[in-house]
DNA sequence: GAACGGCACTTGTCCAAACAAGTTCACCAA
DNA sequence: TTGGTGAACTTGTTTGGACAAGTGCCGTTC
């Protein structure tokens, strides 16, 4: 939990204090309901302009965290689930942020060429070759899901000099500079194949989670598609919307 | 600064110009792709200081609208997918705002004591009675969905007045002041129960794409506990997150 | 006791300025 | 032609100030 290390960090200072108010929020130093320190309190605590705290303070507004209005104090809203980019994107970075220990057990990875359905989902020539990784990951030493992953082969390369049993692939390729920034999930079940069942250890064709995802650079090149299927009784997901408030998840129709 | 400024409206700056760029993004007069306006041009266009027009970037750039970093001038994003509250709460709606024709068939309508389960989700008192709807919902009448409801008395006796064959409860609902504000979705996946597979025409415990759905109301009350089944190859749910933007959707792990 | 007015405090809005950091592009030199 | 340099321009960050508008409270007044 040792974590204050404000003077090397070379965040904005806004983005380290509404990091430290999101966190005071969670831990519940700030409790649910109740209003929180005023501007000028928060200024002078730690130093800064108005203008910055605002421009933290505006960051928990758009996510919800924080209601208030003029002549009244904020107040601590009902917590909002969210999750960052990164324990969105990643199973390790997922686990720990829940403190399980996440495992994974790497089967095999192999270059091969992307056969029509893949290659048209990742906007290449079919024939083209991709990095294709199949692993069972684990919460607790509990097998939850089995992922099969395709890259494109240059950012697939990196990883045959990188041990997939260690741990975050997502971790290891932005520590390489890799510039994962966007992604699209699609959820929806399937049935248990044989390699499913056998790795999870259920019954061929039981239902199984899957999320299915594309991968994005900045420029909109896409390095990685995935399907991930979970145990549903392991793993869920979970959106809520207001009437004010639209849903980012969409239900999409799909064509006979 | 003038002061007296005979303003229409009595909005602020900063709201009224983030309207006028949403327009012009929906409109095409801002294209796709495109970078917009600097914001030194933007301030001398409408005669406002830096710090308004970066506020009113601000409220586009929270959601996802516009895109763009330092030294480059900001760009009109790809069209984020979102749904309104009531395209994702209600099949009817969902069905139209696809120029889809929704169906539904009507097998059971009940009124009977919740059993311990629904009523510990409900926050009710085992054997508090709900009313309770099962239906078949479709698409331009293929088979989609089961679609298995449970709402509070309160709310369910107003069903009996209605033909539930006839469209959306949750229109029906609303347009007669049930103040429907808040969503809770779970989804995951089950294998098809023997009415699941009847009504679906698939074979029972083939994979569903199951959403499970609490609905409150304005002062927090659950008024409707839902659970519906999809047949995956006709719909999934889609998100999109980026480096920048949280995911308001959760990845959330189940304890044995 | 109730209603009213005013004061202190709070957040919302808007401006102006300065610097940091990144991008683009023209220009010049090798 | 190619490569690098640097100026011009862009957005990001931070500060400071000023005023408007809303809330809560206290004291006065009826």
């Amino acid at each position: 939990m040792l974590k204050y290390v404000p003077s090397i960090s070379d965040e904005p200072i806004h983005q380290r204090l509404s990091d430290l108010f999101r966190e005071k929020i969670s831990s519940g130093d700030w409790k649910e309901g109740k209003p929180l320190p005023s501007e000028a309190e928060l200024c002078t605590q730690h130093g800064v302009s108005r203008g910055t705290v605002r421009q933290a303070l505006a960051s928990l507004r758009s996510e919800g965290m924080v209601t208030g209005g003029r002549g009244k104090p904020p107040v601590v809203a009902r917590p909002v689930p969210s999750q960052s980019f990164a324990t969105f994107m990643s199973f390790s970075e997922w686990a720990h942020s829940l403190g399980r220990e996440p495992g994974q057990r790497t089967l095999e990875i192999a270059r091969r060429p992307a056969d029509e359905d893949l290659a048209g989902k990742m906007g290449l020539r079919p024939g083209e070759p991709v990095i294709q990784v199949l692993r069972l990951r684990s919460l607790d030493g509990n097998p939850t899901m089995v992922e099969r992953s395709n890259f494109i082969v240059e950012v697939g390369n990196a990883l045959f000099g990188f041990d997939t049993d260690s741990g975050s692939i997502f971790g290891y390729l932005t520590s390489r500079g890799v510039d994962l920034t966007r992604g699209r999930h699609v959820i929806d079940a399937v049935g248990a194949d044989a390699t499913d069942a056998e790795l999870l250890g259920v019954e061929p064709g039981s239902a199984l989670l899957r999320e299915h995802r594309l991968t994005y650079a900045a420029d909109g090149r896409i390095l990685e598609c995935s399907d991930d299927r979970y145990l549903p009784h392991l793993a869920n997901f979970v959106i809520e919307n207001t009437r004010t408030a639209r849903a980012a998840l969409v239900r999409v129709p799909l064509v006979a």
